[in-house]
DNA sequence: GCTGATCCTGACCAATTGGTCAAATAATTG
DNA sequence: CAATTATTTGACCAATTGGTCAGGATCAGC
């Protein structure tokens, strides 16, 4: 993956003058319309969300969008990778060596925090996902199977060595998912049903301290 | 809410000569339209479903689905409607009185159940439930929420008389109702990752399991 | 300043959308 | 069967959609 911010589809930039090198203007428009991108997809889905309500979101004509974004396609796709290799990174960072539950509790933690300040994206994943996946489930299938069977290696060792309780790698992993996302992904649900305004801060702060005593147990 | 098929909006059939009973053609192909309904709206949330392949998948036209249920959203409410008389129900009949673990596990099993039966209405719902349910936003604050705090109660009570560990009885049914729907709405992730076809009955049984035995441990 | 590349926009299109309607067809009932 | 009612549809419409394009504005470097 790896910064897939500009996949094949993004419009072929020939940077200013010379090769590759984004502009500031470039940079900054492209983070901007991902942004708007990622609060529309969430709130209509793929197909609900227009063009045009993303360039009035992002304060721009809708030519301008597809002039950094061809299809509406190129810009659903580099959300949804955005949001992936943010979430990653402390799954990749889950140390074979490390204390367990230390490991584990980091990444539940970096995982819940990344939902909590951000919901939108972990929507628009879900929302991805719900619907079957028909932009990612090619990389499900390949490079995040295998990443997670990388890691799943590791939790067996850990299982294996006594120093984590009997559990099923994969489902452990599936587990914490299911947790660190639901609060983030419901929160139209939760908030309703406790007559909430929102959750703040400290709720989360709660709901790691739950989550993570459930599973590390 | 008692078998909101027909909420207001549905077109105002005048029944068969007299007042209000269904014709069988009626039943039946309100039961299709809503079907396929569910179908179109789980794969693509409710500003990407369109009418048209509504009806097609319902094997019938446009103008004849709209006879049936003349607003689109009129149809999406029935369709949420439904999905919820049929969660809610084992929820409901959770007997204070009973075996707590009983009552639970009854509980729990009935919803894993129904979302391995009928995963595409779990994904209607919770496609809803991420876009901020602007259908039904109202009604989780009001009825549902009435609801769960009946219900939480319940759960208070077996806490206090010492027949259940201590827990939040409001986290304890979020935790319920998300472990029970997520295999269901992220199938998709889960198979991929797994290198599944799909998920079958045992499959199902050993998700159930593993719940209870966390959740009721 | 001048030049060329980058950035931005109004106007426009073909396709699709939810929804309507008049008229045709099938059931039901007397 | 005839009349009434319930069901179904092709044709249509106004609005919205993703996307294009020619040209204008702005910038960087000389």
């Amino acid at each position: 993956m790896t910064s897939m911010l500009t996949p094949e589809g993004a419009a072929a930039n020939r940077s200013p003058k010379a090769r590759n090198a984004k502009t500031r203007i470039q940079a900054r428009n492209e983070a901007r319309i991902l942004d708007a991108a990622q609060q529309v997809f969430a709130e209509h889905g793929f197909r609900g969300a227009t063009v045009d309500q993303i360039a009035a979101r992002a304060k721009m004509s809708k030519p301008n969008v597809h002039y950094y974004f061809k299809r509406k396609t190129d810009l659903y796709l580099a959300v949804l990778m955005r949001t992936l290799d943010i979430w990653l990174e402390p799954f990749r960072g889950l140390d074979p060596e490390g204390d367990p539950e230390r490991e584990l509790r980091r990444y539940i933690s970096a995982k819940i925090r990344f939902s909590r300040e951000n919901p939108t994206a972990s929507r628009v994943f879900a929302t991805e996902i719900l619907q079957g996946a028909p932009v990612l489930k090619r990389y499900l299938g390949t490079d995040l199977r295998q990443l997670v069977d990388r890691k799943a290696r590791v939790i067996r060792h850990w299982v294996a060595t006594g120093r984590l309780a009997e559990v099923d790698p994969h489902h452990l992993v599936f587990l914490i998912w299911a947790a660190t996302q639901h609060y983030a992904d419901f929160e139209t649900q939760v908030t309703a049903v406790l007559g909430k305004k929102s959750l703040g801060k400290d709720d989360f702060a709660q709901i790691e301290e739950s989550v993570c005593r459930i599973i590390l147990r």
